[in-house]
DNA sequence: CGTAACTTTGAGACGTGTCAAATAGCGTGG
DNA sequence: CCACGCTATTTGACACGTCTCAAAGTTACG
């Protein structure tokens, strides 16, 4: 059991609307919607708010997370470039969503998407293929936190974070090794000292704390064994 | 991190199909299909096998379930009269299912399911809300494994599996400690050394070891915080 | 250049896992 | 009906991994 962090918003600040339209892709359904800024830690939604829109990250990283009633954070997922988060068609928000760094998102009326997966079909069935791999996704993370000790868990979160960038060498993380341990469901110190002993084992390189060079994916593939 | 028990199908058997039909229930969406008995432990598909058919259960308790590359069991979730479970439609199963208890199950074709889905709004609209709610359920349970600690775990899974039954004070487990275990990525001894700190507190007490009788539910809730 | 946030490192505490063994429960066959 | 054997559950002692607390280093930014 973890001690998750406090964040605080100290940066939260008023969001700025673009003048700028943008796309949401859901595959087979695209919608479009406003663009909007938001800075660093600032919060796009909250837990329990009405789910009047649905958003696409067009650049920078989102966080999704859910709070125990102690105060302890799970962060559910990270949010970038491409993705959608924040569908919750069934009622009120699920889960907060925060800007990990600054970001431009696109917002579309909820009204919208269910209007479109009512009078589309093929609409409908994007939508039901998103949520079925959110399920899918978020099932993976549960066998991460249940069955995996802490190498594993940072080992596994880096390789999945590189295949997001078709598995590229070297990976700019935009979010602190707080974001990384309440994701893992770990502590700072237990992430960190698991990045210091991968690269003692020559499986990454840290030229600094957020930059990661992967020495050898076979490594880091036997590490996150489970 | 914990040594996942390992279930053998020693009971396993040649299903039975009942002379019976039966009908799945998305709220929304009704479908009919083939009334099929399962016994104990019996696997009713495997992680990967293609997801031919969509799954309710009549009668029993179900497992759904997925193993990591060396063995160790997570137990995704148990399902019980009224519920569905491998609704799969984007491609293969993606986890294991069998039997706790001896079960009537109907099985539903996919492409059926599918159809539907297609001819139907209202009916993609069923099946999107039914993934939805599993995704909630699952993220859920990542905050379970990821915040909580063994007590919290075990008192939270009587609280959420009362709660099936409309807040019954008495339960009938139909499940083993390996099963709880599994699914709370805990250990055997630990749920065992659980349930019987929860009886000295008088928070339950404990009859035979599969059924619990709930004394004190804020006892409980208490226990759960997290 | 100074200050605050972030990261790393160390030492020790605590919770859960592991291993071992005793006990209870249950179906089967004598 | 009882005895047997198998499985499930409980309990104990100890090991190990992660958390906690503390402090030093590092980085980013005003």
């Amino acid at each position: 059991m973890s001690e998750a962090t406090h964040i605080e918003f100290r940066n939260a600040q008023p969001s700025r609307v673009a003048n700028a339209s943008g796309t949401i892709d859901f595959g087979m359904l695209k919608m479009q919607g406003v663009r909007v800024r938001y800075g660093r830690n600032e919060e796009v939604f909250g837990e329990g708010e009405p789910a009047d829109y649905v958003y696409g990250v067009v650049s920078g990283t989102v966080r999704t997370m859910r709070f125990t009633s102690d105060g302890r954070r799970q962060i559910l997922g990270f949010h970038m470039a491409g993705d959608v988060f924040g569908l919750d068609l069934g009622g009120p928000h699920s889960c907060s969503a925060e800007a990990v760094t600054a970001c431009e998102i696109v917002l579309v009326r909820r009204s919208a998407v269910e209007k479109a997966a009512r009078e589309d079909v093929a609409a409908a069935g994007a939508l039901l293929t998103f949520a079925s791999n959110q399920l899918h996704e978020a099932q993976e993370h549960a066998i991460v936190l249940g069955r995996k000790g802490a190498g594993e868990r940072v080992a596994a979160f880096l390789l999945r974070f590189a295949d997001r960038f078709s598995g590229r060498r070297e990976l700019d993380l935009p979010m602190s090794r707080a974001d990384i341990a309440d994701y893992l469901a770990l502590t700072i110190e237990t992430v960190s000292r698991a990045f210091t002993q991968m690269e003692r084992d020559h499986a990454i390189a840290l030229p600094s704390s957020r930059r990661v060079v992967m020495c050898s994916r076979s490594a880091l593939e036997e590490l996150q064994a489970a």
